[in-house]
DNA sequence: ATGGTGGATTTTCCA
């Protein structure tokens, strides 16, 4: 199975890029993040047409998320399902064949110490009980999304300039951890060890043109997985061109 | 401390 996530920066208006990135790359499941739109605007034909599913949850102008697939995606979950008021459309899962799939827009925390900062935080811990309650011993499990956090500072450009700024502070860095302490593991670090790969540019400060850019989009895989990893890559040529969104998707191949 | 660009919906919010 190759699995792919992507914030995609609205839906609607990366429709052509999206297209063009199921054709070339062809996965057989997407997690898109960013949708940016209602359920009854999301672009099903021209998805449907091109022989994708999918699952929806979108809101409008803001967050949304959607799962695509090849095949049948079944027991479709929307949020975090812990009884907490949430209007912001941030999360669906689904089981996809034999993988049972979480896709996450975390909370993007605006700069250390705000209000959202501090939402941030609690919501990723919401996430990680979330992830906890739907993983079951064995099973195949993918906790992919934007996660607005990087895990060290080899996935920062610059880590003086980023050094506890937002998107790269301890404390975002210890909630990311809150994931990979239920056992879950970074897919891309199992081929890559090394630091310089991103997946997100600022559009602002001309960071793709700049090679100037954070590793945040994540695919956390259960040991199953992990040990079925044949690749992880991140798909520049997405990010590159007409009109691009500001994130590159990550792509990951799991034999079997 | 601020602004730069991009998207959605509007003259502003969020990233």
């Amino acid at each position: 199975m190759r699995i792919a996530t992507w914030n995609v920066n609205s839906v609607r208006a990366r429709l052509p890029r999206i297209l063009e990135f199921l054709e070339r790359v062809r996965p057989d499941v997407v997690c898109l993040q960013e949708t940016k739109c209602l359920d009854e605007v999301f672009p099903l034909e021209a998805l449907e047409e091109a022989g994708w599913s999918a699952a929806t949850s979108g809101q409008k102008t803001y967050n949304g998320v959607a799962i695509l697939a090849r095949g049948r995606i079944e027991d479709v979950v929307r949020g975090l399902d812990d009884g907490v008021e949430d209007p912001e459309a941030r999360v669906i899962s689904a089981q996809v064949g034999d993988v049972m799939v979480v896709n996450a827009y975390v909370v993007n925390g605006q700069q250390v110490g705000a209000d959202r900062y501090h939402y941030k935080l609690g919501w990723m811990l919401r996430l990680r009980d979330f992830v906890a309650r739907r993983a079951s011993q064995g099973e195949k499990l993918v906790v992919c999304g934007d996660f607005n956090v990087t895990f060290d500072d080899r996935d920062v450009h610059d880590p003086l300039l980023w050094h506890e700024k937002i998107l790269c502070s301890t404390p975002e860095r210890q909630a990311l951890s809150g994931l990979t302490g239920l056992g879950l593991k970074d897919a891309f670090r199992k081929f890559h060890e090394e630091g310089g790969h991103y997946t997100w540019w600022d559009f602002r400060t001309r960071g793709w043109q700049r090679k100037a850019g954070l590793r945040i989009d994540h695919m956390l895989v259960s040991p199953p997985v992990y040990e079925a990893l044949t690749s992880c890559t991140i798909d520049l040529a997405a990010r590159d061109g007409l009109q691009p969104s500001d994130h590159a998707p990550v792509v990951a191949e799991i034999q079997g």
